[in-house]
DNA sequence: GCGAAATGGGAAA
DNA sequence: TTCCCCTTTCGCC
């Protein structure tokens, strides 16, 4: 799941759910315990996503909620957190099971729990340790505030495939092997064209129709990018078969001609496209 | 029961 | 470009 849109639904979650709550924090795995240490008793004050990145800011009780949105001072504490290929958390009301499992970061409040599991990073940050992060992400499309400049000035100089740029976070941030196949397949683009011969107005056309995607993305917790006439049960909840036009259907019908999808590795990730659709540069 | 794959990314070579 | 890490799940024996 964890493409941007999983990260901006965990940080709204949380943020409804624990933001203004004293947490007790633990690592029951054991390999964040020196973290959860420094978090245990503390309050969140602010959630935030940027692509993948999910951040927490931690304040002392007595500072709350005075500095609620408040910019990032000296004493606060900045979890930051990216799940992975298969990173997960999950959470529930009232009194957590015993732990099972890997479990890395457990979060209680008087309400809720929350357990984290199998994330690439889960770490304490300074200020400035985050803001590094924040600057090396290119625009977010769930970010209302972006501006797509940058992805496009990069884009346009770059000879690399346009398949590889999208899934470069430096690029644009949030998106994943999933987004990538379908917005591409949406916009008739081959993964393979490189992206200073990719025309302006296909990469605008694009870059909305991601900000849809996304968004939709965030608002049904999963991932559905074909249109309703599309489908084969165009009525209805779509169906996990009928979420996608190229991304996993390998071998499969195009959802748009019926050209067998193909898949290949582009870098370290595999690529799905429809040949007929997206013709080869 | 074991191996491979999965919506990812960083470091090493 | 290759390796390595994180964890769970699923297919195959």
């Amino acid at each position: 799941m964890p493409e941007g849109h999983s990260i901006h639904r965990l940080a709204r979650r949380h943020d409804r759910l624990l933001v203004g709550h004293r947490v007790a924090a633990s690592s029951p795995q054991g390999r964040f315990a020196e973290g959860a240490a420094l978090l245990d008793g503390r309050v969140l004050a602010q959630t935030h996503a940027r692509g993948k990145h999910l951040f927490h800011r931690y304040v002392e009780p007595a500072a709350w909620p005075q500095d609620r949105d408040a910019p990032s001072g000296p004493d606060d504490r900045w979890l930051h957190v990216h799940l992975g290929l298969y990173g997960k958390w999950a959470d529930g009301r009232g009194e957590p099971e015993a732990p099972r499992g890997a479990l890395r970061l457990r979060l209680v409040s008087d309400a809720h729990w929350f357990d984290l599991r199998g994330p690439t990073a889960c770490e304490l940050l300074t200020p400035g340790e985050r803001q590094a992060i924040l600057d090396r992400l290119g625009p977010d499309p769930l970010d209302p505030a972006c501006d797509p400049a940058p992805a496009t000035r990069r884009i346009g100089r770059s000879r690399a495939p346009i398949g590889t740029l999208l899934m470069d976070q430096s690029v644009v941030a949030g998106i994943g092997n999933v987004y990538r196949a379908e917005v591409l397949l949406r916009s008739r683009v081959s993964p393979f064209l490189p992206g200073r011969d990719l025309d302006a107005t296909t990469w605008s056309h694009l870059w909305e129709d991601l900000k849809v995607l996304m968004e939709a993305g965030v608002r049904a917790g999963r991932i559905v990018t074909t249109e309703p006439d599309h489908r084969e049960r165009p009525a209805g909840r779509p169906r996990r078969v009928d979420a996608t036009y190229v991304y996993g259907r390998t071998g499969l019908p195009c959802r748009i001609c019926d050209t067998p999808v193909e898949a290949a590795e582009l870098g370290a990730r595999r690529v799905f496209w429809c040949p007929t659709c997206q013709p080869d540069p």
